[in-house]
DNA sequence: GAGAGTCGCTTTTTT
DNA sequence: AGCGACTCTC
């Protein structure tokens, strides 16, 4: 979108002797497709589904696609329309295609994932929404803020209709495209249908604060698209080639967006997979893509099922799973390569100890011993179920200095500090913007509690006008008093005075505007003076966040497209394992692939076949096949007898989808806690004694018809040898920086004290983590941390 | 208004 | 168990 000209992009046709001109050039993009390929890249016209199996060069069909397209002259970059789901496809694709025709990486106005494209759109016919075209986009938190103050302007208990839930049901309406009146009565939740009142309450609270949320994006434009045919034959002409990529991710409202665009010409291309669609829960319809051809009569249907990425032996386990799925397009991959690992499998007695083997199997992979090539860490990647499955992963590769890093986690834009900047800068920008206000009208601490804040608000509603104008009515008129009355009175000039630096001067510095800010605003102070050990990350933040600031021309420009746009790439340092979820996983690959955690109730997860019984175990075994095929080389299924769910010691059986691994491909490894392979030292000893009687339980979970037909098969391959050798070498310069006592910080865990040595290793009593047992590197002494500088 | 104790929830996550 | 949100008390 930057630099280019709107206008500019919806001009009429040029002269076609520039068609005519590309057509000639040659097509090097065709080379090495591979005739399914090839097929998907030279159909443009008509509708085509691309059905893309795991690792079968998906992207490359689509941007050699859009490549061909632009290059015989069949469309200009304006024409095309390609959709992605996240920023990071978007810029990928971006990247290929201008490298492929050595264009611009801007080149492509229309390429973008479905918010950036409808907030362009939105934009450009906000009031056929009620609003103003530069309305502010709501993040999840201030969404959840506003429903609060619906509900309780409703007088409502809270406790029966929480805010959480009833963002979460909203977001269900409007996945599927509904707005309060076209909610249908059945979903009304019952109670006098009061989650579509609240619903309306909550649209129309959006329309007088001129913004949107997340959902409303999609939601609006299919609205102004149903309600006003002009402009949608507009875009219908305009976006001549429709591209979509995970179609299998599809919700209704964006399938909607996408028929009512596509509903003129049919010139639509759908990539998906509906082997991989795993994200029903937030509203993806794999009916999208099983019901192209319908949609779409007279569809081409190409599979693409030659795979690139994985051994056949992976490929065969990851066949094998999915195939229990019922309703499915089907696809069988296959691969040239022969050869290879089969899939490890392997039990163990509890978590803790899956997460030791897993260490040690890391260990002998970067060396060698395990036989096979080495591995970087770099190349191997822990792939589990729920978030919370990585601590033990985590505390396990601290505690032998195995370096890890973990995908996912809070978003950069979520963090706590990086809203409240935001918010200042809103405020700053549009002095209006109420939810803004009430973000940081007492952060820093300013002495304005619960009840100054209702007296700023009864100003500001007595008088019809903004929260802060409220403040500046409440200081004048002296309704305040004490510290909170000062420290009003200042937040109101400051504000006065950023603002006018806004209005005053379109070309002012604002990167120095917004250092004030945070700075006269007493918001980094506040930091500075926090003590906790979030701290010094948060200033750092704080800092990234000023210093993003520089790829945009002023305040505006910046928060216009943070909201949509803010992803946090933190790549530093050596080789790491990566930890991450399944979810996360998707679209990524590495050579080694560690499954743990399949186990019944876990994986599949209990919950998801509770709430959506075939539904959601069919959606479990999809995200068994992604997990598999993101395996190149080496994948490791494993799981364990017993396990602490929410502090509870439980036990459970392995995951049934391990009894659907064809016997064939799969290779049992003994697992050295129950077999006597070396569990010994290593296991606690009281707890190994207690118990006993538990463990003999817990035989029988490994008496499933499928474990006993793996098990007798199970290889006399010896297991990697616990090694020590690894440990035994002491960073004697590490330890030697700490004795007891010491006060220390660590990067996750914050300050602690450390309360033993052992070689290279501390045990180290967090003030908030706990106890820890780790290697002297993760951990720094205290005061250091402190010099942090921002 | 701010810190300390209690209750309740707990899969997956992008924009 | 562990976190956050909420309530209770000073």
């Amino acid at each position: 979108m930057s630099g280019y000209d709107d206008d500019g992009a919806f001009a009429d046709a040029p002269t076609p002797l520039s068609a005519r001109a590309m057509a000639a050039r040659p097509t090097p993009y065709l080379d090495g497709l591979n005739p399914a390929q090839r097929q998907a890249v030279e159909t443009l016209k008509g509708p085509v589904l691309m059905l893309a199996g795991a690792g079968t060069g998906k992207t490359r069909a689509l941007t050699a696609r859009i490549a061909h397209l632009l290059n015989t002259g069949t469309a200009r970059p304006n024409e095309i329309l390609a959709v992605t789901f996240t920023n990071k496809a978007a810029r990928e694709m971006k990247l290929r295609v201008a490298k492929l025709m050595g264009m611009e990486v801007d080149g492509l106005p229309w390429l973008g994932t479905f918010h950036a494209i409808n907030v362009k759109l939105l934009r450009r016919h906000a009031e056929l929404a009620g609003l103003k075209s530069n309305f502010t986009i709501l993040d999840t938190d201030d969404q959840i803020r506003l429903l609060k103050q619906v509900i309780l302007a409703r007088n409502i208990d809270e406790k029966r209709w929480p805010a959480r839930q009833l963002a979460g049901m909203i977001d269900h309406w409007k996945n599927r495209a509904w707005t309060p009146e076209h909610v249908p009565a059945a979903e009304g939740s019952g109670f006098n249908n009061m989650g579509v009142t609240l619903y309306a309450d909550y649209q129309q609270r959006l329309r007088d604060l001129n913004a949107v949320d997340f959902g409303d994006l999609l939601l609006h434009m299919v609205t102004i698209f149903q309600r006003h045919e002009d402009v949608l034959a507009q875009y219908q002409r305009w976006f001549r080639y429709i591209l979509v990529d995970e179609y299998q991710d599809t919700n209704i409202a964006q399938y909607l967006w996408l028929r009512l665009l596509a509903a003129g010409h049919h010139d639509i291309c759908c990539v998906g997979d509906d082997d991989q669609s795993i994200y029903g829960w937030r509203g993806a319809e794999v009916g999208n893509i099983l019901r192209f051809e319908k949609d779409f009569p007279g569809a081409t249907v190409i599979r693409l099922e030659q795979n690139y990425r994985s051994t056949a032996h992976i490929l065969a386990a990851a066949s094998g799973v999915i195939a229990g799925n019922k309703g499915r397009l089907g696809k069988t991959l296959w691969t040239e390569a022969d050869g290879g690992d089969r899939v490890r499998l392997i039990g163990h007695w509890d978590a803790e100890e899956e997460a030791r083997w897993i260490g040690e199997e890391l260990d002998a992979m970067q060396g060698g011993t395990r036989g096979g090539r080495p591995y970087t860490l770099n190349e191997c990647a822990i792939l589990v179920r729920a978030s919370h499955q990585m601590r033990a992963f985590e505390d396990r590769f601290l505690t032998i200095g195995l370096p890890y890093r973990v995908i996912g986690g809070p978003r950069f834009y979520e963090r706590k500090e990086i809203r409240d900047a935001m918010a200042y800068f809103r405020l700053v920008v549009s002095p209006d913007d109420d939810l803004a206000f009430e973000r940081i009208v007492n952060v820093p601490k300013r002495g304005l509690g619960d009840k100054a804040q209702q007296t700023i608000q009864q100003a500001a509603r007595a008088n019809g006008v903004s929260l802060l104008e409220g403040a500046r009515i409440a200081v004048e008129a002296g309704l305040l008093k004490g510290k909170g009355k000062a420290e009003l009175a200042r937040l109101v000039t400051a504000l006065d005075r950023w603002h006018g630096v806004v209005v005053a001067d379109a070309t002012y510095d604002h990167i120095a505007l917004a250092e004030t800010v945070l700075d006269g605003s007493g918001y980094t102070g506040m930091w500075q003076a926090d003590k906790t050990p979030e701290a010094p990350g948060r200033l750092e933040n704080l800092k990234e966040l000023v210093k993003a600031l520089e790829q945009f021309d002023n305040l505006q420009g910046f928060l216009e497209h943070v909201a949509l746009i803010m992803d946090n790439e933190t790549d530093d340092g050596g080789p790491k394992v990566s930890i991450m979820t399944l979810h996360a996983a998707k679209g990524l690959e590495f050579p080694a692939v560690f499954l743990p955690g399949w186990e019944d109730g876990l994986f599949p997860s209990q919950r998801s076949m509770d709430e959506n019984g075939q539904t959601g175990l069919e959606e479990e075994r999809r995200l068994a096949y992604v997990g598999i095929t993101r395996a190149e080389e080496l994948c490791t299924i494993s799981f364990a007898a017993n396990r602490r769910v929410y502090g509870q010691w439980q036990s459970a059986l392995p995951s049934r989808f391990v009894d659907e691994l064809p016997e064939a491909d799969v290779e049992v490894l003994t697992p050295p806690g129950l077999y006597g392979g070396g569990y010994g030292a290593a296991a606690p000893q009281a707890q190994a004694t207690s118990n006993l009687h538990e463990r003999a339980a817990k035989a029988d979970g490994y008496d499933s018809p499928g474990w006993r037909r793996l098990q007798a098969r199970s290889s006399t391959r010896p297991l990697s040898q616990l090694r020590e050798s690894r440990n035994s070498v002491i960073d004697l310069q590490a330890v030697s920086a700490f004795s007891d006592g010491d006060r220390v910080f660590h990067q996750k865990f914050g300050y602690g004290t450390v309360t033993g040595i052992e070689g290279d290793k501390l045990q180290v009593d967090f003030d908030k983590a706990g106890s820890k047992h780790m290697v002297a590197k993760f951990v720094v002494a205290a005061e250091s941390a402190d010099d942090i500088p921002f």
